[in-house]
RNA sequence: CGCGGGAUAGAGCAGUUCGGUAGCUCGUCGGGCUCAUAACCCGAAGGUCGUUGGUUCAAAUCCGGCUCCCGCAA
């Protein structure tokens, strides 16, 4: 099939691959190369580095709503349009181009975790079980008709990075099967029961302070769910900690109660996490004992 | 020129104010103790103090340039 991609990070970028490998893809949308970093360096997104390299033409619309990006669309003649993780709402206009319609692959089992942060959502909520989905793009927000489903277990410790590493692998394969399917007419668009949809927003910092009189489960929760970005913090003798690591154990105390130093176990509202990696303002990750090494805390000590 | 922190032994830090023989907690190695140990005791090795120029009798420390790392903000 002609193929026209749409994504933007790195999640977006196995099914890219896979795709290019046995459809003839045409064109990649992705978002324009924005500023980042202290110096403001203009970065290129991971997909538009792919796709250079697999040699496709790239663009890079400021909106898809515009005169300009609907034409280009339309001149590329897709058969098929698949979106992963673009960042941007495509107008009626363009869905309404290739005839096998627009195919998004989403980072959840929909209806559930709808919207932006799926994947960091569902570990912060402790699930354990998530997937991806490609589904049949319509106006809505994540509305569209399923196509496929792939399930797959969330480790214990698994964090969010991991988790989008695994499942950008697994859309890539099911979008594959996806469009093998949806060419020969093998599917059956299924609807969304929109009363079990829940919807996620963008991770902010706004998340990050970790409230030790919390259970155990949920600092462990919101430690992994936001790692790698934006990384759940503490406060330690009156500056920000970065807490990149943590496990589950037991122990009980007033929360935020060091329990132990070796390892490092701080009490929460019911049992006690161990934090494995931390990161103080201005110094790059470390291991709990490195931290300790430098800045001494004993049992009894009271952070958070 | 967005704001700020930092570079000292393998790791994490102190020392810089007020220039004067390189320190701490760990780790490593050797020895001891012990039924045993990640515990304890004794000892040892390991650093051109990021780089480069300057001031000085003397610079980790004071002054200038440069490189790299990181936090915040976007």
């Amino acid at each position: 099939m002609r193929i026209v991609y749409m994504g933007t990070p790195d999640f977006a970028v196995p099914a890219l691959e896979q795709i290019a490998k046995q459809h003839e893809v045409v064109g990649v949308f992705t978002q324009p190369d924005k500023p980042q970093g202290r110096k403001a360096v203009l970065t290129p997104p991971d997909v538009k580095v792919c796709a250079q390299k697999l040699g496709i033409p790239v663009f890079q619309p400021e909106s898809m709503k515009t005169e300009g990006a609907i034409s280009s669309v339309k001149e590329l003649n897709p058969d098929c349009i698949v979106v992963a993780a673009y960042g941007q709402i495509l107008p009626k206009a363009v869905l309404d181009i290739p005839r096998y319609g627009c195919v998004n692959i989403h980072g959840s089992l929909l209806p559930k975790y709808r919207g932006a942060a799926p994947i960091q959502q569902a570990v912060l909520d402790g699930e354990t079980v998530t997937g991806v989905t490609t589904m049949l793009m319509d106006v809505g927000l994540d509305t569209g008709d399923i196509l496929m489903t792939a399930e797959t277990p969330i480790g214990q410790n698994e964090t969010s990075g991991e988790l989008f590493d695994r499942l950008a692998v697994l859309g890539g394969e099911l979008i594959l099967t996806t469009l093998k399917q949806l060419q020969r007419g093998e599917l059956t668009p299924k609807k969304q029961d929109d009363a079990l949809a829940t919807y996620t927003t963008k991770l902010d910092k706004s998340r990050c302070p970790i409230d030790f009189s919390q259970p155990a489960t949920v600092v462990h929760n919101q430690v992994r769910g936001l790692s790698p970005w934006p990384v759940a913090t503490t406060q330690i003798g009156g500056k920000r900690l970065k807490v990149h690591t943590s496990r589950f154990t037991g122990g009980s105390g007033k929360p935020g109660t060091v329990l132990s130093v070796k390892p490092l176990i701080i009490a929460c509202g019911q049992d006690a996490v161990e934090l494995l990696e931390v990161q103080p303002e201005g110094k790059k990750r470390m291991t709990a004992a490195a931290f300790l090494a430098g800045h001494p805390l004993s049992v009894g000590d009271i952070i958070g």
